[in-house]
DNA sequence: CCAAAATTCGTACGACCGTTCCAATATTTC
DNA sequence: GAAATATTGGAACGGTCGTACGAATTTTGG
């Protein structure tokens, strides 16, 4: 009757979930897996409060119960969904920062490498066939939707954010902080934007546009990325100027 | 008992939605309107599925059937506020473009003159306290809403948005219509992320950004796209290069 | 001013929601 | 192998949802 909890949702809390279950249970494990999986197939496609428990429960070939045995409630089973990828996808964007930085071999690294460092992960997971494309759909829609229950966490979960900024302040020294955080802002808008909306832009484009290959449209959004990074920054109001 | 209806949705529907009561019922447009105005509001906030018709039904002070008497349903409540709004917005954008046209008078209208003919309205709008800042929250996150009734018309809503790509394929000749389609994704991304979350940018810059003023936010992301756009194309690998 | 139509209001209905309980079954532990 | 525990499955609960209905009330039109 005790069930196993995951209430905390600090990242770090998923290892304490994995090896929760370490004593061997083989089926344990499987149901888990099956209903997050089915859960993320769901929640990728339609926003967390059209999904209703049976469907997911449906999908995952188990019982109506096994969710709240599992996960404590459907706002549980959420986040499950959540910690189980977004720890590696915010790592993979460290892993190629750091890179970077390593090949820079104490110089700056270049302004190129620092957007696609991070710009890179998501959007190639958003090219995977699997699950982790489906996460990818699941992690922008639900950063939008205010009733889902992670609406804080994208709100607060700006430390990944914030270890990029001393690269850009490094290799655009002319533009001041704040202006930084601006052009991150529409950098981000234009990837989420493109990880959302391929699909539109199909439509628009009439075939136009190739949006099935992932280098390119990497190259692409790095490219339109770094050209509104190295545009010179507005004139400032504030001193008495000619 | 006869209703009337707002099941058509064409933007054109409008106008005879409006004039439906042009024999004088005082009350029934105040009525009308108190609903389209409540439900605007809270559709900005949250999501179509989690907003209950009570809830919209107590905010604008009538009775829960006023809704199903007046729009039939509560999908066509939602579809009467988009109605309401929608076709102002584009006839905006429109404006602008053709008064560019006139003052380009014959020649090439300049690039940043067709971004910021695109891009003022909806972050003007968004700047509104009343209800057309209401209205652009709205329709940003419906966008993103699968469940919501207009995701197929926004999908198809993209006869304002071809409206432009003449313009962008005079200013820029050397680009082809694919890669300024591609251009014109980003700079959606950007206006889009920037309107539902620029409070997200002030809470990540701890204040260093200053989001209240319009028009320093307008010319930030028209220079950040209008450097996009101008970056050079990829190198094609189709034809025989050296 | 009066019949007719339009509108408002309170209420009830059937459907679906997330959750809970409990018996049945599988698994672990000694 | 038996006792204890973990997991599953089915049924039911209270609550909320959008909608429909009928009576009361207001407004319209002659």
């Amino acid at each position: 009757m005790t069930k196993p909890s995951s209430d905390n949702l600090d990242l770090e809390a998923l290892g304490r979930d994995l090896k929760m279950s370490d004593t061997g249970q083989a089926r344990t494990k499987e149901t888990r897996n099956r209903i997050i999986e089915g859960a993320e197939s769901l929640f990728a496609h339609r926003s967390y409060s059209t999904v209703s428990m049976r469907e997911i429960t449906a999908e995952a070939g188990v019982g109506l119960a096994a969710v709240n045995y599992h996960f404590g409630s459907k706002e549980g089973l959420f986040k499950a969904v959540f910690l189980r990828r977004a720890r590696d996808l915010n790592r993979e964007r460290a892993q190629l920062l750091e890179a970077a930085d390593k090949r820079a071999n104490g110089g700056v690294v270049p302004l190129r490498e620092v957007l696609t460092a991070l710009l890179r992960p998501g959007i190639r997971w958003s090219f995977d066939t699997g699950g982790r494309g489906l996460f990818i759909q699941f992690l922008t829609r639900s950063r939008l939707d205010h009733s889902s229950p992670l609406h804080e966490i994208f709100y607060n979960d700006v430390g990944h954010l914030r270890r990029f900024i001393p690269y850009f302040l490094r290799v655009l020294p002319e533009l001041g902080e704040d202006e930084i955080l601006w052009r991150l802002h529409f950098t981000l808008g234009a990837l989420h934007y493109t990880i959302t909306d391929l699909k539109r832009l199909e439509r628009i484009s009439e075939g136009l546009c190739d949006i099935s290959q992932f280098e390119p449209t990497l190259e692409r959004i790095v490219s339109f990325a770094e050209a509104g990074f190295r545009t010179a920054a507005p004139v400032r109001w504030a001193a008495g100027d000619p």
